[in-house]
DNA sequence: AATGAATGAGCTTTCATTCAT
DNA sequence: GATGAATGAAAGCTCATTCAT
């Protein structure tokens, strides 16, 4: 709050104030967790005094669910894509590709969505706006379901596959590795994180039975079988 | 906690004081969250005073802890047992039988877990008993992928396959249902989350890949093949 | 406050915006009570923007002071006919009329009045203005001793009662029953509330002590006697 | 909260701190006003933590409900007394000392009373107190008609008075007396006082009807009279 | 070991007031 | 004159923790 930023905050963001917020919330949560996020601590961090808060949201919690939606909202893009893709490269690549925007949004909302485990009614509020809006993850593993079954009919998938389990299982996967590369604070660099999503593809697409003949999942078949 | 109670708890209970402490967190936890739950709370479910709490537990967050190292310490249990199964029965099977005890532990473990999201100086202190303890999440992993490299060796389970990333696989999507199982609040019957995870299972162990033969996850070869 | 109605606001209203604040306020007040009325809620219910307040007025005092002012000269009036009826018609019927309206005055005052009592600095203030502006309850008890005194040199009043205890009497038995009325949400239709006066005045007019001959105060002998 | 005060406290006052917090609340009600009483300064004229305050009372509300209670339950006291004297000394006797006794209390009450209206959610919970409980200012008005309907039966009150109506004008004229002596800020010595309610008795009980003959109330035939 | 009244820092929220437009 | 976003002091209240008993 010096006073080059005040000036500057009046020059540049006469209607930012409400974004401010959100992002300072949300950098908060990610940095110390729901139950040490004060409206205090939110109000210093995006700037601002602690009753300019009141004037954007009707309480903390608007606030709170503000950045989830938003959160969630980032969540839901990643997935609008996959339709386009049908039938494009190969299965194998969609796939990774998606998981890795997917992991990438995970990553950001996992710490967000497991805060709200704490405060059960800010839970039950959240569920609400989830079934209302449509949004959230069980849209996702429609949408990922939707692309698998189209690309069934192509024949580029299994015919004996459930498409609704197998986008479940690639969502789950990434999901969790976003929850424990937090709860281990595992540093994952890019680089291990894509191999990492690239193996779970490559173990779903495979699958666990024994095969007999050489139908190994080795790169030279790729475009060939999938 | 009128008179007679209070001398019948140090009739029997003169050592319980400190489970009973326990239990009542981690029921509290279930029913309310972390942030809802506080010492007064806890010490009236358990039935003892206030500051009774603080001859067992250094402080609250102490008291989080054992709640938490006895969850993850269960979660350990369920896999012990793996070993033993190695070439029994079929492969599905005993994953099945696995992962529904999985799911039974981390629907119990999950709103838990993630409310240490909800503080990251109670996340810090968990990592360090995680760490130290050999017990959590990543453990489960280890135990489920050293009986799947086991079966691999006797021929029941592809060789190309990463059983590291198969065992997280199975159980992201254990824990991924267990999540959103909370989140939104879905009644599962035990029979339809059976289902499910059997679901799961199949998808995992025939993979996506379209096969050209008719050597389909049918019923009827199930003990042969696996 | 759309643009509509800020337009026909400027246009009608130029220099009522200072009424519009105060029957606003003392709507509100009447309402919730002075500690529900908060400066944002008058402005709305003015509709107008809440700086334009302090334009108007120096401060919430200030404002709360033109309506104690407002209501309090609204009391005043009601006693200002009542020397005209000196004479007139029966005492009886003079004071009936006098306390019917002194109570719907005292009714629509009461909860503004007995508000000022939270606020101790507010009531100073208010002292100030009842004892400058000769406007206050007090001066009605002596408006009405006065007409008392008039109707005693016509002996048409005992000559041995005393004026200004007599209008006390009447007019606090109007106020007990206002301020009981509205604190115990006593619905009285005006009916009921006529024949309450009513009896008060007759008691009043007869008092207590047993009359050894049949000196009752029956209709027959109203305007006869009085 | 002086080193001295604090272990006088403990010595002597181990279960007082609930009347300590009483006692400071009503007193900080008189000098400020309900507006300007707050927890903190509350907790502060009661020589104890804040926080104290809400091992005993369930909010501020429910200390100001003990307040009020204790106030109004003096109120209620004054009036037990009346049904043992009937018959005894005279009428007017009784009446001064009841009235007397009345105002002393409303004194005290009146300005927590109409500290009331100052907040309706206040005035909601404090009307069903005194539904529930059967006290407040009606059950005095009670008590006292009933002892007047006594004295008319022993034929110390004229037949045709309506008690209920008496009685309320008596009390009437002692709460508008305490209420102006707030208001007006009159400092009232205890004999002018005392003087005023004898001539409000005196009033009410001759009555302003103008007498044929020399019935007055002088002095000489009270006993004999009344 | 157990108690529970007391503590006080710190939380969310309200609201009268200011001021650039 | 009018606006309304921004302010920040102060309110009511919570709760982990202490300590005399």
């Amino acid at each position: 709050m010096g006073i080059s930023e005040a000036s500057a905050g009046q020059e540049i963001g006469v209607k930012k104030t409400r974004q401010k917020l959100i992002r300072a919330t949300e950098s908060l949560l990610q940095r110390d967790g729901l139950a040490r996020v004060t409206t205090r601590g939110i109000a210093r961090e995006a700037g601002v005094a602690e009753g300019t808060l009141y004037h954007h949201f009707h309480d903390k919690a608007g606030l709170l669910h503000a950045v989830a939606q938003e959160s969630m909202g980032a969540f839901r893009e990643v997935l609008e894509g996959l339709p386009l893709q049908v039938g494009q490269r190969t299965v194998r690549e969609n796939l990774e590709h998606m998981l890795e925007a997917a992991f990438d949004s995970q990553l950001r909302i996992a710490p967000i969505l497991c805060s709200l485990f704490a405060d059960h009614q800010l839970l039950l509020r959240t569920r609400e706006i989830l079934n209302e809006r449509r949004i959230g993850p069980q849209c996702s593993v429609e949408a990922l379901a939707a692309y698998l079954q189209a690309e069934q009919r192509l024949g580029r998938v299994a015919v004996d596959v459930v498409p609704g389990s197998a986008a479940e299982l690639l969502l789950a996967g990434s999901f969790h590795a976003a929850v424990l590369d937090h709860l281990l604070a595992r540093q994952m660099n890019p680089a291990a994180a894509r191999l990492r999503l690239q193996e779970t593809v490559r173990t779903l697409l495979t699958g666990l039975k024994p095969r007999i003949s050489g139908e190994s999942s080795a790169p030279k078949d790729r475009n060939v079988e999938l």
